[in-house]
DNA sequence: CTGAAAGCGCTTACAG
DNA sequence: CTGAAAGCGCTTACAG
């Protein structure tokens, strides 16, 4: 099985080495019968073009790098990039950039950054021409990461808005504050009295801007309101709740379906009633909103949706690097199911 | 920004393009003084080396393909490349994968192989050098790509057992049929008199097995079982369980954790306690298992640890392309919670 | 222990 | 419309 190059080919085909690169490439200008025979002489010869040499001259990759970025912590309990690849939402994201992708036969290469080393590695791999830029999904709004690509001039488009405003970096998002507004107007519209909300973890901004929209909507709304931390998992969920039932709430906002789901299980373990003694709203809606009884009634956010339009400004970022940065901020709705 | 090539370390450092090079290699027998010399003509340029160049000399990308394959099919609720994505199994694989790819500073590339022509990009994409390897999570059992690739002498691994025991080729895997079993033992020793079990998508090698497994140890046992269809889903299991609790089961196994907590949550709507009525038990220990009331009782498999060995085996391989196929098959573990 | 030189397999001005 | 030639940035025998 030795390598077929495309002196090979070429000498099967009867033309020269240039020749056989421009039919490849489906550049113009070529004679018709010249392909032809170019064609059939690829086809004899089973050709496949080597990447690399490819690369080291177009300085393409045909790569792009998909980041997920964050710092462990030390709760274990916590939203490391560990756990955001077994999350449902990782995987919503996936789908939603290969759907762009796949079409451009670009690969999305996939690349965790915790540690310092690691967000160096990002840059290296983008500078060593691995790949021709970078995917995003960042959690904390501490992270530097976005930051130092932005610094070093690599290509790049963030899920979820970059931590500094001030940042030159295109961005997709979904409107975090209108969601959580969203949440505090269905529970009033409900007849709540009393409401509470389970904050997702504050050192990302994703889950600040929801806790910050709920409160706008809630003092607008004249209506009192409790906070409880969460982490975004299930058990938090649970924690969180009983707090917030211990005040008496009778509406609850969780800032992610899955604290939703531990929120409902936690009032019907105490023998209340999901929606009448207490309702609960969860936010992504995600998989994990049909898993229990009520089914949750939460903010939707379009992930595939976003993360398709994400690899679709990186691609366009790539053909045309003098484009300024863009931002798209997508609207979240309300999906009412029994909970709510 | 132009970029700097070994050439410029070079005059830098006063000495030539091969010792520059044997330097980042590390390889032995440079002088201690010329290293040091060299090291710091790389830190002063900011050096990287460009892997295309490398790559083309080498013959080595750094990087294997990660390919979730496996037909569509007609049913938008069936088993398809994009919904293993969203399932938080895919993204446990990745998480093991990543701890053997990134001590070896290899990384993974996403590719789904759902058409002919995307399996054909499969092998391709190695042939052309993009990739050294193949990790294939292949899901259907009549799935042409393990063949393809072992005939295309492509070096590879698979995530469960191969379509045909004959095909030549390494691959992990847990012992479903062990598990089908362990999880009819658990259900006679509770004494369940009337088992049914909600079977996964059969065109799945894997659940094919539990089906087995189960069945084996039941007519061990001397106890009737009777069979509903399902495809993974939390839908699909309340579905197959509604069938179930008509011919009067009192335990029920469940293919797949999602499956178990829809069927807990069909007999619950239908007035039955978990596990008094029947008890329930899953397959997977996952997230979902801790979603439902009571939590699900579960056959484990080790996830992480699997797709790991996986990994590992594919750089063995690609160290020592003669070695021969290697299974390794993971025991299954009971995890005994409150729905059985 | 170090350097000069060949070569990996492509693409792309440059002539013609 | 086509070809000869240079060059992309590395690694690796081969001498010394």
């Amino acid at each position: 099985m030795t390598t077929v190059t495309l002196e090979d080919v070429a000498r099967v085909a009867g033309v020269s080495r240039a020749t056989v690169s421009r039919v490849i490439n489906e550049k113009p200008d070529v004679a018709p019968h010249i392909v032809e025979v170019v064609q059939e002489a690829i086809a004899r010869t089973g050709y496949v073009p080597n990447r690399a040499a490819r690369s080291l001259v177009t300085r393409r990759s045909g790569t792009v790098l998909v980041v997920v970025s964050g710092t462990a912590g030390d709760d274990p309990d916590a939203w490391g990039p560990g756990e955001v690849l077994a999350d449902p939402f990782f995987g919503r994201v996936s789908g939603g950039l290969m759907s762009s992708l796949r079409p451009r036969d670009v690969h999305p290469v996939l690349m965790l950054a915790v540690t310092p080393a690691e967000r160096t590695r990002v840059v290296t791999y983008v500078r060593e021409g691995s790949a021709d830029g970078v995917l995003l999904v960042s959690a904390q709004s501490d992270d530097t990461l976005p930051s130092l690509l932005s610094d070093e001039r690599v290509p790049v488009v963030l899920f979820s808005r970059p931590p500094k405003a001030s940042l030159p970096i295109s961005y997709v998002d979904v409107d975090n504050r209108a969601g959580g507004a969203l949440a505090a107007e269905h529970l009033a519209a409900r007849g709540c009295r009393s409401l509470g909300i389970i904050a997702g973890p504050l050192e990302m901004a994703g889950a600040m801007d929801r806790m910050a929209g709920f409160r706008e909507a809630t003092a607008r709304l004249g209506i009192e309101h409790v906070v409880a931390p969460g982490t975004f998992s299930v058990e938090s969920g649970g924690r969180a709740m009983a707090e917030l039932l211990d005040h008496g709430v009778d509406g609850v906002f969780a800032s992610n379906d899955n604290m939703g789901v531990g929120a409902i299980l936690e009032a019907q373990d105490r023998g209340l009633s999901v929606p009448d003694d207490v309702a609960v709203v969860g936010f992504d809606d995600s998989t994990s909103a049909l898993m229990c009884r009520p089914t949750l009634t939460t903010v939707r956010q379009p992930i595939e949706t976003m993360a398709a339009e994400m690899a679709r400004l990186l691609l366009e970022l790539l053909d045309d690097p003098g484009l300024p940065p863009t931002a798209h901020l997508f609207d979240p709705t309300l999906v009412i199911r029994g909970s709510a």
